[in-house]
DNA sequence: GATGAATGAGGTTTCATTCAT
DNA sequence: AATGAATGAAACCTCATTCAT
């Protein structure tokens, strides 16, 4: 298994670095190894082509939203607790990692569409989970019953990206993390039951 | 003023066609010539370079929302029924022009960070619009007093944002007009007063 | 008609000299439009690929050949008499420029299966001329009947093309031509009725 | 002695088979060594580098013509009859051995300049041999004095090459061996004495 | 104003070879 | 003797932009 192998994991990291430094059109693969300090020949004895190291960047870092989401979907918590906590732990991640941050919601959406069809699987996951909470919640009158679960999921997940995208692009100024409450009253509200 | 000229919307026009149907890296300055049956060179008498292109492309046709909006707030309407019409109006005109939806919603994000922030200044000016409604709303207390207005505005254009992107993902093979209603019933609820 | 602009010659023939001094696999795009006194870009304008550049060395090259070979096809001669003068031809050309002869019998020969297959096409149509003598030949009684045309065809060419690289091998060292007559007298008694 | 241990003639044989099967500019080292079972680096013990692996190709296969060319030769036989045998014995091998037809007839044609001149030292010794026999024919009246030995040489081995060529483009699909009686008759035609 | 031929910089990927184990 | 992970040089082609006509 070649993503358990120490390299393959520093050109992952390497390419984060890279991107968030000098935008998806300028990373090329030999400032990617230079960062990652090995030859450029040795990327391609981990990653099939310049397009698999950026999806693998988006599979391993996601990894983490996914990971952290599942653990909370495990919890016996309120389907609102949960809701909760996930927007917790998306703001979290990002504000702990700037560079991530800036590659997931600036450059990597510079990618050519077929990179981000590949990008959405992975994100498709992500999604699906925040499914599981959303109909968990009207299962259990939590939420509001008369809303359409896709539509919910598109205000959750579209409130969060916005937000995290404009804070980015503000060059992460102000504190992310201490606008999570407030995010989290205001879709609370959007969708619970009245 | 040049972009009064026919051949300026000619290009304009022809850059949305050539972007919609190649491909943002595909749309390449020749193609856009040919479409618009002029000479790659003409481009430039009218055009500084490609990136004005797609910031024209992207001022002219969001000069339609705008336009829409701003008649939207002349009314006498309740900001409840501004916040409806804006959504309608929103939906309506990428539901009209599939060709502008792709464009909008796919491949103008593949563009560079540095086009993407010239975008996002055109698109300010119908943010402020939007958050004018909502400053309204707030005053006349249709609208919930303990919002952040930043983060609602991220609700309200999220929201919309993500439903129009995954439609038009899902190649706009379902009806996006009429998730319009329920679009509007969920992001009322969540910016409403109790 | 792309190949009468004098651009089109002008890379075709700086492709021979670069390619003859420099060895197929040392005759970079780069070099050969140096040499032509043009861009690197300007050769796409004209040729597809770097593979189209050498097919069309070989074509417009070997039209010598042919051209020449048609025109001897046309005079009323003896078919013995048109053999002597087909070969007194091939020679010639070969020892007037020694650049295309290193081409056409080294260089262009290291070229990859898929090119040999598209030169051989061009070179078909010489061999064709070649078997049209033969058969006259064969008819009017002056070759030996008993022959399988495709072997006197081999018999032919193959002394010929032989003959003609080890002439280049050795550096064109000696006189080429000098060694036609001798060349005619082996053929034409290798194929003459007795 | 290197190329007496097992290794070295696996590593020849793997070559061909590599060779014949991918083409010469898909034959990579890694590739033979897969095939020859062994690791990269263990060539490199074998060989000076790649070219030198070729090279001992032809040399070693080459083996065999000269060889048999050799025992043709110590025979007290006519030379009409030995270039008869010479003859079949060079289709004979090649027919026998598919892989090694296409390798000398189309893949190693391929190769560099440089290599080609190396490889043409090695048919030096098969073509001395096939002198020898030219020389003994003028010698003895057999074949026609008139002849300029070197171009007679061309003549033999030219067809031959030629027609052997011919029929590894044409897949091999007819029976090649049947055609050397009709070689035979036509070369002995043409070097005969009258 | 309009043309379109010409320009030339820049990057991904392959693969022969090495060398620490 | 044998391994195989690592190296790093090298080149084809695209396309935004210019400028002589």
């Amino acid at each position: 298994m070649k993503r358990e192998k120490p390299k393959y994991k520093q050109i992952v990291d390497a390419a984060v670095i890279v991107i968030a430094e000098n935008g998806y059109h300028q990373a090329q693969v030999s400032k990617i190894a230079k960062q990652a300090g090995v030859a450029d020949g040795t990327i391609y004895l981990y990653f099939k082509n310049k397009e698999d190291i950026l999806i693998s960047v988006f599979q391993e870092k996601m990894g983490l939203f996914v990971e952290n989401l599942q653990k909370i979907l495990d919890d016996e918590i309120s389907s609102s607790e949960k809701i909760l906590r996930m927007i917790d732990n998306h703001f979290r991640v990002l504000a702990t990692d700037p560079h991530l941050a800036i590659v997931t919601q600036l450059e990597l959406r510079q990618s050519s569409k077929d990179l981000r069809l590949k990008i959405n699987d992975v994100l498709r996951e992500y999604l699906l989970l925040l499914d599981s909470i959303l109909v968990e919640g009207f299962q259990n009158g939590e939420f509001n019953k008369d809303l359409d679960i896709r539509l919910a999921r598109h205000m959750v997940f579209g409130t969060i990206d916005e937000t995290i995208t404009t804070w980015v692009m503000n060059e992460q100024k102000y504190d992310l993390l201490s606008l999570a409450p407030k995010v989290q009253q205001l879709l609370l509200h959007g969708i619970q039951a009245k």
